[in-house]
DNA sequence: TTGTAGGCGTTATCAG
DNA sequence: CTGATAACGCCTACAA
């Protein structure tokens, strides 16, 4: 069912058609009825890639994030696509992994989707390998970066402000009392490299310690029992430990359990701070102290930002969220 | 840049470069190259727009659920995504929430993008305003249904046997001595209501009790938390209970909690079994067991089957799969 | 107010 | 082996 079948069974041309599909004026209301009762008995949708070609816009917007099944991301992907919906857009979602010819497939095919745009969801497409990708296969698309940036005109790049975070968080240990805080980190990820700064410099500027012990867990590992094995092992190695950042709130969440085993009075005993202020520390017993890297208003943002930017407003390319801490029992 | 360009520079037609995009035989050598390397230096990607079009197949795949946040969705959604990218399709994918109209306005949204064919992902979808809304707008175009099924030609449902997997739940509590449990469950779902239905019959069957009492929690108020409430509350109004069954891991996680709370031994005094096999039953203390409803298998058969029938095989329209518990310590 | 014609970028058909 | 030419479905001048 095209236009012209339409049209046909409504003695008039197709673009008497098109005009009432695309509600302009100019068309005589006799006919307007006419032809608006056709579309509604067979229930026409116009073809949207024909549409595409000849406007030369696809109304659709690629999302690339390494795995969706990290609730972070998924989140990510909801927030964004309820938000572009309401402009017209829809969103291919792509999971690339991390490797790096695979991003750069996955970029060159929502380049021959003709996207309008294209979303970066995570820290870790903060790379040289993307920056390049961008270059060669997007000739000017435009790209945005959840928790990320890359220093090119077409690339924006919305960040949340965890170095400063961590940072938060180690002074609030202070206050409570805690002088020996270590860092459990999982991941070489930008993101992460930056919490893991913003635990030393803050630690630095208290004066409490000159080389703030991180532990880094092995990727290889499955993730929540290795930082459950790590936690209990830290407390025969470290004795003096009091507290505990973990880089997110699932490894949180496992040193929590170790904690509990080994038979540590939390926060009393050692203290544990999490980041995302995510589910996991809402339904932890005791509930986890988290940073909350304010994941719903950074993929928000990123709409907002693209849609701005696909309109032809100018907006500015690096912006970036202040993080806070959402306290529970954990410290 | 289009393929002109591209057939300019080179000197050739620009049907001898759509050839070489297409690998198609019967190119001179020469032309091949050198056509070969234009397409190289300018990293081309055809228009899938207007490929589409001439091609009547736009290779894309619509998604649709309530929302991707749940963890449930967006596995399902991955691991759609990952098999169907093998065979070049890519998927858009909405978040439709629960209102009638909503899912009917994606439907069509879909077919206005001319998908290829529709996962519709969750049991909410076996519904009569879906059926009529597939009826009406989607013209034949085929259809598959995670965990639900709706009797037309072009629709497909691959469903887990959780209605069978409850009755075994019960019967492995019963062989543990359990003789009083109590199902919990939250939302009025095709999928939920055939959970109770497989407890309530294994009861019967057992000679256990005529009347199996079910809890429905309050939809309206927070997850975790109304199943934290319910539990406690449990303990007090029916203290004859010695197991509980809830209709998600994540309810089971919150009733672990509340029982640990109440000083309640699990699994002596209580045991307890969730449904899912997700991260919540496993990184609960004690364990949760809980029925696997074999989400991954069901993902990756759902997309195998749509790329059968893509491909014009003849698919059973109705698959089942089934359901097995995962024993761990609640039990 | 209406219809005709041209074009969006690609592929397929058919002569040469 | 190659290149016109005509679609695909839609929109938009332009002409009537």
């Amino acid at each position: 069912m095209t236009i012209y079948d339409i049209a046909q069974e409504a003695g008039v041309s197709a673009s008497t058609v098109s005009r009432v599909i695309n509600k302009k004026k100019g068309v005589n209301k006799q006919n307007r009825i006419l032809v608006e009762a056709l579309l509604k008995k067979y229930n026409f949708e116009p073809n949207a890639s024909a549409r595409g070609l000849v406007q030369q816009s696809t109304k659709i917007i690629g999302i690339l994030m390494s795995d969706i099944r990290t609730s972070h991301h998924a989140e990510g992907a909801y927030f964004m696509e309820q938000e572009l919906k309401k402009y017209g857009y829809n969103c291919i979602i792509i999971n690339s992994g991390f490797s790096d010819s695979a991003r750069e497939e996955s970029i060159r095919t929502l380049f021959s989707r003709r996207v309008e745009a294209i979303v970066l969801v995570g820290s870790t497409f903060q790379s040289e390998n993307t920056k390049r990708a961008i270059q060669e296969y997007l000739n000017g698309l435009p790209v945005i970066i959840e928790n990320g940036y890359i220093n090119l005109p077409n690339v924006y790049g919305v960040l949340a402000d965890e170095q400063n975070g961590i940072s938060d968080c180690v002074r609030l240990l202070h206050t409570k009392g805690k002088r020996h805080p270590v860092f459990i980190n999982r991941g070489d990820t930008p993101s992460n490299n930056l919490k893991i700064l913003g635990f030393q410099n803050a630690l630095k500027e208290l004066s409490v310690c000159e080389n703030p012990p991180v532990l880094w867990l092995d990727i290889e590992k499955e993730e929540w029992q290795s930082s459950y094995d790590a936690t209990q092992k830290l407390l025969k190695d470290f004795p003096d430990m009091d507290s505990i950042i973990y880089a997110t709130d699932f490894l949180a969440h496992a040193g929590i359990q170790a904690l509990k085993d080994a038979g540590v009075c939390i926060p009393d005993q050692v203290a544990v701070i999490g980041v995302d202020n995510s589910t996991y520390a809402r339904i932890s017993s005791p509930g986890i102290t988290s940073l909350d890297n304010k994941l719903e208003q950074l993929s928000i943002t990123c709409a907002d930002i693209l849609v701005k930017v696909l309109q032809g407003e100018k907006v500015a390319n690096k912006m970036m969220l202040f993080s806070d801490i959402v306290e529970r029992e954990s410290t």
